[in-house]
DNA sequence: CCTACCGATCGGTAGG
DNA sequence: CCTACCGATCGGTAGG
């Protein structure tokens, strides 16, 4: 019975979370009020602190624990023992999966993360910049091996890839045909290879 | 005098959208005050209203004003007798040095334009979904003429297209070395050529 | 999970 | 551009 009750109370703070993710990437995290939240829930406001300690923790689970499965996701690439093109497919292929699991909650990490307060933003702001960091290692790698050229700029390089990924939650279609893994060769085959015919 | 003071109430009223945009990109638009836009400008809140009517209308003239300026830069490129890559470059560079007038309006353009109310916020996206279109047909062009792949996904291209454009104010630093219109050139060129050797 | 409620803050107006 | 103020709404608590 205590472990019924505990599983039932994980649960409901699940669907908590998940309604706000909902209400959070239409309305935006600052205009959401807890009174929106609970009317989605058919609940009371006052009855939503017997889930959750506050508003922000909301988003502090979304944001952490997106990151987390985007950290998995490439360590799990890094181990890979293939070349910087290859690599970098893989390790796009792997942050549109984690994204396209959760649409709704990426979209939040994404759009809303700047309204965690200290020291939760810093926090937030660290692993973003580290992974971003190891995406540019893959490329610095293809540099140097001759598979990429020289000429290219890796900041503008890494900032382009990243500003594909995280806006694809806001125009990709989950009903579509193609498929999330599908999705990401592409998108890498554009970064690798252009547009151009003969490339 | 008359004269005089029409000019001046437009020059503060001028000073406080600026004030605002910077505002707004920091915060986000629900999160700012008018108490915060007035403390910034050294005013009490209630005297905003001598030289704007509402938040809102703020946030309209920032987001169509920019709106107004990048349908103008694609224009000219459209008038131009040049190739499909040519031409994307040259949309590329012109919606860059666009933003690049202004970073502050620019991001508040991208991320702030959802608050927007009724019919405001249609009316923005019928002009946004005019201006990616006019980017696709650049792209279908280049395919028919046998310039890019057959093989592309347009829908994807020109997403990750304006997904790369429109992030720039985000991580773009004014003042590093790098002109506006090289970046352009540049970003154009990666998507264009890839990056891979040979391309 | 509810009723009842709190202090703080919001966008905006009246009147000068 | 200011003082004085309004009704509405906010996140959250007390106590059951």
């Amino acid at each position: 019975m205590g472990t019924l009750d505990t599983l039932n109370s994980l649960s409901r703070k699940e669907q908590v979370i998940r309604k706000a993710a909902e209400l959070f990437r239409i309305k935006g995290y600052a205009a959401s009020s807890m009174r929106d939240l609970a009317q989605m829930l058919g609940i009371e406001a006052a009855s939503l602190y017997s889930h959750i300690r506050s508003k922000e923790e909301i988003l502090q689970s979304l944001c952490f624990d997106m990151a987390t499965e985007f950290r998995k996701s490439l360590e799990e690439v890094e181990k890979q023992n293939v070349g910087a093109s290859e690599k970098l497919k893989n390790g796009i292929i792997g942050h549109i999966q984690v994204m396209a699991k959760d649409l709704t909650a990426s979209a939040v990490f994404m759009n809303e993360h700047r309204h965690l307060s200290a020291p939760f933003l810093r926090d937030f702001l660290l692993l973003r910049i580290n992974y971003i960091n190891r995406f540019k290692n893959i490329i610095e790698e293809g540099v140097k091996t001759g598979e990429f050229k020289e000429s290219i700029d890796k900041k503008l390089a890494v900032m382009t890839l990243f500003s594909s990924l995280n806006w694809m939650p806001q125009w990709y279609d989950p009903y579509s045909h193609i498929v999330p893994a599908d999705l990401g060769k592409q998108l890498a085959d554009m970064l690798v290879n252009g547009l151009k015919k003969e490339g």
